[in-house]
DNA sequence: GCCAGTTATTTGAAGCCTAAAGAATATCGC
DNA sequence: GCGATATTCTTTAGGCTTCAAATAACTGGC
């Protein structure tokens, strides 16, 4: 006979739901970054990595070395070089040496950039406030809780793989 | 005096608790998103939207078109054509003219590709399973009916912006 | 049968993104 | 000060993604 912790071993263990779960958070996110997308091209012409950009830098008034702003937006070093080069050539950014670290670059938004990216900003918010309406006050803190400790979870299962 | 319509109308709203929703969701979504992809390229040198493809194909023993592709997917026509190229080149996909509409094109998982998916799909599972792992069998409940509510209100919305 | 409108897919230009390798600079231990 | 190590950023190669325009094929009304 089994007993029940070799069981656990053997018996393939049911993870549809979680499966099911993860589709779904999924399509929730696509669905609403495409419609974000879409808005911001068509009343702006600003792709969305250029926003979630100068969103970063909007809350950094001294400025962001591109090492913080990798971290921040969870995308690639090579993938901000990029980005922002094309934004200080547009005029929305400022880039500079750090006077104390000749590898690292200040990033900051200029006057242009953050007058744009407030005036982007205000539209925004009330489109993600269409596109949640439907919720109620207690399904947002509800799903802000769940999603937390969806956070805590991915994170702890991600740390476990690299340690 | 203003009575209580004009002032909901003119006073600025307060859309920060769904604007901090979205971020969270989307920090969510991103985290995991990350941590598959790496382990997809790690574990199989596989991307995640060829997994994706391969995956809608699984489910779709009859084949499916471009066009079925594309709206699954939640992506554009164009995307999948290279896409479905790159794959059928690897020997993962078959692809063929429909026979009563010439220009539909209808592709399938190969033996090779259905094997290969099958195989990637068994693992995928499991890390999913670990990435949610703190999540009781409630939290993913609960989380499933909220997000299928979020889910409907975006669409809903997006709606009203089309229509 | 033909024309207008629609649908399925491809193409092209631009930008986004990653992983990995490389260059420049900083830091620590000695 | 020197060398090993680490950090910051850029570069490269390849792939993903969108939008818009183009091509090809179907459909319905006449």
């Amino acid at each position: 006979m089994l007993d029940s912790e070799t069981k656990a071993v053997e018996l393939p263990e049911d993870h549809a739901e979680e499966l099911r779960l993860w589709l779904r958070l999924l399509t929730c996110t696509t669905l609403i970054e495409g419609e974000v997308r879409g808005r911001l091209r068509q009343r702006f012409d600003v792709t969305l990595p250029r926003f979630d950009l100068m969103a970063q830098l909007d809350k950094a008034p001294d400025g962001m070395t591109l090492s913080d702003v990798s971290k921040r937006m969870m995308v690639s070093n090579g993938n901000v070089t990029g980005l922002v080069e094309r934004l200080v050539e547009s005029g929305h950014l400022d880039r500079r040496t750090s006077d104390t670290d000749r590898r690292v670059q200040v990033i900051r938004l200029t006057k242009l950039g953050r007058a744009e990216f407030r005036r982007m900003a205000a539209e925004h918010e009330t489109w993600i406030a269409d596109l949640f309406a439907d919720l109620t006050p207690k399904d947002v803190r509800e799903l802000m809780r769940l999603l937390a400790k969806t956070k805590a979870s991915a994170q702890k299962s991600a740390g476990r793989r690299r340690a």
